[in-house]
DNA sequence: CTTGATTTTCGCCGGCAGGCCTATGCGACT
DNA sequence: AGTCGCATAGGCCTGCCGGCGAAAATCAAG
């Protein structure tokens, strides 16, 4: 590839295991237009490598320490607009590539794609274009078409989303009443609306609905 | 080192995901006396690769397409005693730790440990030694201390595993019931067994405990 | 200030969950 | 043959869960 069109793109490199770092880094390392510039073991490392190298892609895994992906990436975005980001996770849960496209992620690969498909994804996204993974995309689409407008159909209040939380404890209306300092009565209500909500018919279900939607984690 | 006393180290990686698969080889590949015979995608391969070539250790992931990382480590000691298990992954419950000691692994290391602990690990397993992570070793050190003699507090019964299974789905007593063609009586029993069991309050906090210790998964 | 959505509370009530005691086949181990 | 663990099942009973209808308080928007 001739320089003028291609003058290797520089990337950053964001995972908490040393052993993916290291073999992202070797990966890339063996094509030609590709730079690793740094490497970042937490959320906070990349957001300041970030904005002092400015790379032009950014791989990022979402499960990391100090400083959760998703926050991560908000932050890296807000302070390197130029920046593009390529989420590279082994998590696909709907809310959490809802969440990181949301963030301002350009891209989203699983852990465990081929290698050919990340060198793709990555020249893709240097030149300012986006990529899912099909997998990815198909289920984007499935949230999306089910949200008539913006929110869709999950749309849980601050005050649900706290029930809910306690619910996935195990905890009992008698018990989250007493947490949250609210009648029974109250907490009935809200789980009721939790349940509809969600699509569920009982606690135990929504709590399973929950967890694999990434609304709450255990 | 000596030839005569390290005469290299073959390995044999056994990782779905292709960046932990390469990065692992380009990570062993620099070291001397260390040799990467073969990597496998799957627990199938691992264990024909295994039987194939005899690598002195086999790095194996947990989490595996087409064979459970604990099924292909049975079958795989099963197959060629000689070879030594290092087992590498992501996950730290209670359970998959102790049921991969179990199946026959001399070490036990987290993704996301640093390559010297990886190094080390490798070394000394391949001399015939065992190695556990101190994270690791301590949470099995607890579950030991918890269990007098052998089996522990959660020896869940098969069929007990099989209610807790539709139990962690949301199904209530009377669809488990139906499913398992056998009364809702039947069912209450067992669903009670399992509160017991595991120490928890109502069906939703068995769920909740079960995932957090590896019985069951959403 | 009025309107409308959200959060909070109440009572009533049918149904499910889960504890307790008891009992019967069945296979494994002694 | 006797014993022990497991799975099955019954009845009885208390308490929690969750649906239905109604309504007051709060707060952002018109």
């Amino acid at each position: 590839m001739p320089d003028a069109l291609a003058p290797t793109i520089r990337i950053l490199i964001a995972d908490d295991h040393p052993v993916v770092r290291d073999g992202l880094a070797a990966m890339l390392g063996t094509q030609a237009d590709f730079e690793v510039v740094a490497t970042a073991a937490d959320g906070q490392q990349a957001v300041r490598l970030a904005a002092e190298l400015r790379p032009d892609v950014v791989l990022l895994d979402l499960e990391m320490p100090e400083l959760d992906g998703v926050e991560a990436l908000t932050r890296l975005r807000a302070a390197s607009p130029a920046v593009r980001a390529l989420v590279f996770t082994a998590f696909d849960t709907d809310e959490r590539i809802l969440s990181a496209v949301r963030a301002g992620a350009q891209g989203y690969l699983l852990k465990g794609s081929p290698r050919d498909e990340l060198f793709r994804a990555i020249r893709v996204v240097s030149q300012g274009g986006s990529l899912l993974q099909p997998v990815v995309a198909s289920r984007l689409m499935q949230r999306m078409a089910r949200s008539t407008e913006d929110d869709g159909p999950a749309a849980l209040t601050g005050r649900q989303v706290e029930v809910l939380r306690l619910l996935a404890q195990g905890r009992a209306n008698k018990e989250i009443a007493a947490d949250l300092v609210i009648s029974e009565r109250t907490v009935k209500f809200h789980v009721s609306a939790i349940l509809s909500k969600l699509g569920a018919g009982n606690r135990t279900e929504a709590v399973r609905l929950a967890v694999q939607r990434g609304l709450v984690s255990m």
